[in-house]
RNA sequence: GGCGACGUGGUGAAGUGGCUUAACACGGAGGUCUGCAAAACCUCUACUCACCGGUUCGAAUCCGGUCGUCGCCUCCA
């Protein structure tokens, strides 16, 4: 089998050849970094993040790019509204997208490029759009992408320019364009904006053309793989397209990959519409980073996504039989069993199963569905105790291997502290002296510090459990 | 106005022509195990896939229509 990806382009689902046999290169647009990053964009993030993963857990190589904007109107605004330098901004916000992300396990990219250190690339990109005569300039200094100079604008989106609404107003900055659906690559200096100066003149770079140069400076003219969210669509999308196979004269992107929205209240989660949630603040209202993440990720990438508590809720009890899982494995101990005979054949169906749900435009709920079926079978054998000290290692080591692709299952197994650690050999004591008020006084108290202790034919066996959920 | 996606149980959601009188997860009811608890396991929880009509030996799955929801056409993940 194969992984087979939906490509919005041509809008077909077909077989995924990287351009290089066994490496697959990614871009993926990145945050704007004027402000936080809600769990909307994380969920287009955490789907690059789990094809990124995917990839990997099928042998392949992968450089995975995602940019930082760290010049735009919005930045620029912030800035000069809070009087704080556009640097100390945008590296404030980056950090703050950093810690999210890593708090949901999201993959490091590769490469974490960012526009305003690559202003030479943009330029020498719109250079050659202006030699080739898909540019024009205003006299305010900026450069437009003249639209009406390639043929198949709109074929991303599916629009047809001609029918495209013109947006009521007009700013004041785009007077002087020849056509107002053409859209700005560079933009002319103006009084209180940074201004570089650069062999196309003075100015900044447009929001389009910076995804354009970083893409092709890391990943190459023409690379495997684009993903969004379906709102990059158009414009962003399409523009990048056009100004990319414009200045190169070759195809910019083999596969272009979008997810959908997620909803908060029947709408598309977007700080325009005030739904948004952040990550930073559900962690500090004590929502488990991997509930969350199992949320982000559980529904294919393609259907969207309503956020609710009881989705969290139910994302939390899922992740929370996964742990229960790990934990009776990890404590399962059975010196005289045998090995059982058809363990090796349930694991392999499962990983298998897995793996066909996911070569399959990442059907990930298919996946999770094989991986909670081995779930419920791994659990019967342990009830049933036909495993072998060593089956029951066996059954967590191919766990752990499909969390390389879903990152929901607790770290490696924690240390408790000292206290914790002399509270449960205590209760072990009171347990062997039959002191069931001890025992259960004891376990409260574990409780009260995070520590669920269960009983059963392997002894204790603990968990950390989440406050709130 | 143009373009597109979607509508499956109490909830989320897979399935897109016969293997499905519909996975998986959450929730609910009952039971087993256990000092208790928790976890786990077992049984049950949609004669039905928005509605209407059609194609077919056979449809949740294909076609047409109706209704509804959402998205894009403007900054947006």
């Amino acid at each position: 089998m194969t992984l087979r990806l939906h490509d919005t382009l041509s809008g077909e689902t077909r077989p995924f050849t990287p351009i290089e046999p066994g490496h697959a290169r990614i871009y993926s647009c990145g945050p704007t970094v004027y402000g936080p990053a809600h769990i909307g964009n994380f969920r287009s993030f955490l789907f690059a993040d789990v094809l990124v993963r995917y990839l990997r857990f099928r042998g392949m190589r992968v450089t995975w790019v995602m940019n930082f904007t760290d010049i735009d109107d919005r930045i620029i605004q912030r800035a000069n509204e809070a009087g704080e330098s556009i640097e100390a901004l945008t590296e404030r916000w980056i950090a703050q997208f950093t810690a999210d992300a890593a708090a949901l396990r999201m993959t490091t990219p590769d490469v974490l490029p960012r526009a305003t250190r690559h202003i030479d690339e943009i330029a020498s990109l719109i250079g050659a759009l202006e030699a080739g005569g898909h540019a024009y300039r205003t006299d305010d200094g900026s450069i437009y992408f003249r639209i009406a100079s390639w043929p198949t604008y709109g074929r991303l989106a599916r629009l047809d320019p001609a029918q495209m609404r013109v947006g009521e107003r007009v700013e004041a900055d785009d007077y002087g364009k020849d056509d107002v659906r053409d859209f700005a690559l560079w933009k002319g200096p103006r009084p209180n904006e940074p201004t570089w100066d650069t062999s196309i003149g003075p100015g900044r770079p447009g929001w389009h053309i910076e995804c354009s140069a970083m893409s092709m400076r890391h990943l190459g003219e023409t690379f495997d793989i684009h993903t969004g969210g379906v709102d990059l669509i158009f414009p962003h999308h399409e523009d990048e397209i056009a100004q990319s196979e414009a200045a190169t004269g070759r195809d910019f992107v083999r596969t272009w990959l979008h997810c959908a929205h997620l909803r908060l209240g029947g709408e598309k989660m977007a700080r325009r519409v005030g739904n948004i949630a952040r990550v930073a603040d559900l962690l500090a209202a004590g929502v488990s980073p991997r509930a969350l993440r199992y949320v982000l990720i559980s529904v294919h990438y393609r259907q969207a996504v309503d956020y609710t508590d009881s989705s969290l809720a139910a994302a939390s009890a899922a992740v929370d039989r996964l742990d229960s899982l790990v934990t009776a494995l990890e404590t399962y101990r059975e010196s005289a069993g045998n090995s059982d005979p058809s363990l090796p054949e349930v694991l392999a169906a499962g990983r298998q199963k897995f793996e066909a749900a996911l070569d399959d435009d990442l059907n990930i709920s298919a996946a999770l569905a094989a991986l909670f079926d081995l779930v419920r079978d791994l659990n019967r054998r342990i009830d049933a105790r036909t495993l072998s000290t060593t089956d029951a290692r066996s059954g967590l080591d191919l766990l752990r291997d499909v969390d390389r692709v879903l990152a929901l299952l607790p770290d490696a197994p924690a240390e408790l502290d000292r206290q914790a650690s002399g509270l449960l050999a205590a209760r072990k004591v009171a347990r062997d002296e039959r002191d069931w008020v001890r025992s259960d006084a004891l376990r409260d108290e574990l409780l009260a510090r995070g520590i669920a202790v269960e009983d059963s034919r392997d002894g204790q066996r603990w968990r950390r459990v989440d406050g709130a959920r």
